[in-house]
DNA sequence: CTAGGGTTAG
């Protein structure tokens, strides 16, 4: 009677174990587990009870096998194996290497338990050193399997070491194990790792009775080398495919930038019935992201949803992902919180995603949430923190998570050092962002650019292209941000030819295609320095139409010079583009008033208003004592409210002293010139000075962040008023830094 | 009659 039914259970078992578990593995382990014990005469069989520490193992439940190895009467050597694998996967070392030791008998597999533990924790020289004394171990006769010299492969792969790893090779070979019916996927793995495609081929064309793992490896591994067709052609040919070989072809796809092919993959696979899993799930959602397919991207999400894969952390952090990168935050927002638990892969998801969707507040908020969660930051979540706080020009916080990089131990990390380079120099403090990037041990690509961006932001052209030319010189690669910021610096400069033959030689020399914003800056190149006509030109050859940023930098420029012509044709191109777009409108009025047209001036108001487009509110804000205290223009809703508008009656007097003309063709409004210059005085801006000139230490400089661009009164006033208290002022508007010193501006009144 | 290999997320 027991016998039949201890098959069935051994059956069961064994296909939770292959089926790699996941949840509902652990499920019916712990049901076969109540079975046996009310079914079966007391003892059950040792080998029965093996077969339930390996799935319990297999299922991800580590305390559950140790539980039950404690509880067993007998124990053999299987039982010992088992529980060590269990605890080599869980990669609990200690525990592993503990139990190795309390062991009364070992064999191989003994052995590969331990070196396969010690490679998969990426601590190959451990691996190593257990191989060693597996060698020595002669009177128990036990030689290392296959298995083992895979394992070593892997450890080799692992610490990438090319010498190791055809040293075990070469001795794989001649211990005979030359069919490589267990070694072969390894190797080919560990060659296509080490970028040594060559030999991976050859050790993949050499192997008998090749498996489907076997193919999976060598799929794999030409995807990483980004040899996509030689995968593709290998794929199409094999017959047994299995969930692994399309998850492979999906994620290999994806990786090679081959999004929609890797979505016809996908179809394909799903046609056919093969089973989707997490794997598949993740890759898909990354493919779905990369092209902002939303649509696709929530159909998977629903699938995910339909096969209870939603709730599964891979998953989850992959679906945040997509979503943030569809720009759909709240949809981010909604699944993150969703998730029954959370780990730093999917707090660092949540954390870019508000970073590129303009959250930065919101990313630096969720970071200290993290924080409270008990979850450490790494590299990659301080690097991306970081940047969000570049990009709120948030000095103070952005010098604590300078801290925390130091305490923590992450600042050797480049992405860290690179984002505190970015941040120092969009807050404006290019001789910290500098002193910081002489400091790190490695400058890549990104640390260049960083620098080259600060100091162009900081408008000293001459530096800029000088420190372009050295990144050039030591020989490392500039990319399209690179050339951003010497175009923008070129521009600000006025150094027309200069900007000209930049933009030629980066796609001449450098292969890089120009994009929205390369030809945005060489529109503000010629426009900036008044050569209108030259812009139109320029436009008119363009192989793309500029978009709304572009059009918006001609018009302001044919505001500024009062060319009407072409300023008109960049309107009507930008209120094509972009009609619900407040800037065209403002732009356009301000064109018209300054000529005193106050008809269209009206007109354009009610098209404003029958479209429903609202002009974003100018504000202006500043950092006092860890509070953020903001202005709005005519703002009297400050507690110092009185105390500010006084400050700013005495600075004005003292400017009209010094020779302050305000200038009024900022103001919008057909109001008498009186009235324009009060509406000047109290813009968000200078109410901001004011309150710091009042509360801000007299050695320190005075940072004020501004959600719109500086109107020319305010850049204007700005300078006297630098002069006049003797303050450096740093205002940071929504294009540029200005840093107003001694009645100068950094910008040399281009921005 | 039990143990070992290949793929995922920021």
């Amino acid at each position: 009677m027991s016998r039949p039914l201890c098959n069935h259970y051994a059956a069961i078992l064994s296909s939770v174990a292959t089926a790699a578990g996941g949840r509902s593995g652990a499920h019916v382990a712990g049901a076969v587990h109540c079975l046996i014990l009310r079914t079966l005469p007391h003892p059950p069989p040792v080998h029965l009870l093996n077969h339930l520490l390996t799935a319990y193992g297999k299922s991800g439940r580590h305390a559950r096998a140790r539980g039950l190895f404690d509880a067993m009467p007998h124990r053999n050597l299987y039982t010992y194996n088992a529980l060590l694998t269990t605890l080599a996967h869980a990669r609990l070392l200690g525990d592993m290497e503990a139990l190795f030791a309390s062991m009364p008998e070992r064999d191989a597999v003994s052995y590969n338990a331990l070196i396969a533990g010690f490679a998969g924790a990426n601590l190959p020289a451990r691996a190593a050193g257990a191989y060693r004394t597996l060698l020595r171990e002669e009177d128990a006769g036990v030689r290392p399997s296959r298995i083992t010299m895979s394992s070593m492969v892997m450890a080799a792969s692992a610490l990438g070491d090319r010498a190791l790893g055809r040293q075990f090779h070469c001795q794989i070979l001649r211990v005979g194990f030359g069919a490589y019916a267990f070694v072969g996927s390894p190797l080919v793995d560990m060659y296509a790792k080490m970028g040594l495609i060559g030999y991976a081929k050859r050790v993949f064309d050499e192997l008998e009775g090749k498996n489907v793992v076997m193919y999976n490896t060598m799929i794999t591994g030409l995807l990483r080398c980004k040899m996509v067709q030689e995968a593709r052609q290998l794929f199409e040919v094999m017959t047994d495919r299995d969930s692994i070989t399309w998850t492979t072809m999906v994620t290999g796809l994806t990786q090679n930038g081959l999004e929609s092919e890797a979505l016809d993959v996908f179809r394909r696979m799903r046609a056919q019935g093969v089973a989707i899993d997490q794997y598949t799930f993740g890759s898909i959602l990354t493919a779905c992201g990369a092209l902002s397919a939303l649509e696709q991207g929530k159909q998977i999400h629903a699938y995910t949803i339909r096969t209870c894969y939603d709730d599964n952390i891979f998953v989850g952090s992959a679906l945040v992902d997509m979503y943030s990168k569809c720009r759909s935050i709240i949809l981010a927002e909604t699944v993150f919180w969703r998730m029954s638990s959370r780990n730093i892969i999917s707090w660092t998801a949540m954390i870019v995603g508000y970073g590129q969707n303009g959250c930065s507040e919101e990313a630096v908020r969720a970071f200290s949430e993290m924080q409270r969660d008990g979850i450490e930051p790494d590299d990659y979540t301080l690097g991306s923190v970081i940047s969000s706080c570049a990009n709120l020009a948030s000095l103070e916080e952005g010098a604590q998570f300078h801290c925390l990089a130091l305490v923590s131990g992450l600042m050797p990390y480049i992405t860290v050092s690179n984002a505190l380079v970015t941040l120092y120099g969009k807050c404006g403090s290019i001789e910290d962002a500098h002193r910081l990037f002489d400091e790190m041990p490695f400058h890549d690509q990104v640390s260049w650019t960083a620098l080259v961006s600060g100091y162009a932001q900081f408008g000293k052209a001459k530096e800029t292209i000088d420190l372009f030319e050295k990144m050039l010189s030591k020989g490392v690669k500039p990319d399209g941000v690179t050339f951003i910021g010497v175009l923008s610096a070129c521009s600000r400069a006025g150094f027309v030819e200069k900007g000209r033959s930049y933009f030629y030689s980066m796609q001449k020399d450098h292969g890089i295609v120009p994009v929205d914003d390369h030809y945005t800056c060489m529109i503000d190149l010629y426009s900036r320095s008044g050569r209108l006509k030259e812009a139109e030109e320029f436009i008119k050859k363009m192989p793309v139409r500029p978009d709304a940023i572009g059009w918006g930098t001609l018009l302001s420029a044919c505001r500024l010079r009062g060319d009407m012509e072409i300023g008109k044709w960049a309107a009507e191109n930008l209120l094509e583009i972009d009609p619900h777009n407040p800037a065209s409108y403002v732009l356009l009025c301000s064109m018209h008033a300054a000529k005193g047209q106050w008809n269209e001036v009206a007109q354009l108001r009610r098209g404003m208003r029958d479209r429903q487009v609202k002009k974003e509110p100018g504000c202006s804000w500043i950092k006092y004592k860890n509070k953020v205290h903001i202005f709005s223009a005519d703002d009297q809703s400050h507690p110092f409210s009185k105390g500010i508008y006084e400050k700013l009656e005495w600075l004005n007097s003292k400017m009209v002293e010094e020779g302050y003309k305000p200038d009024v063709s900022s103001v919008l409004h057909d109001v008498a010139d009186a009235d324009k210059v009060h509406m000047l005085s109290h813009h968000s801006e200078k109410l901001a000075i004011a309150f710091g000139l009042m509360f801000v230490p007299q050695d320190m400089p005075i940072r004020i962040v501004k959600n719109l661009r500086v109107c020319v009164d305010c850049h204007n006033a700005t300078k006297f008023i630098s002069k006049i208290t003797g303050r450096d002022i740093l205002v940071r508007d929504a294009v540029r830094f200005h840093k107003f010193s001694n009645g100068l501006c950094s910008c040399g009144d281009f921005w």
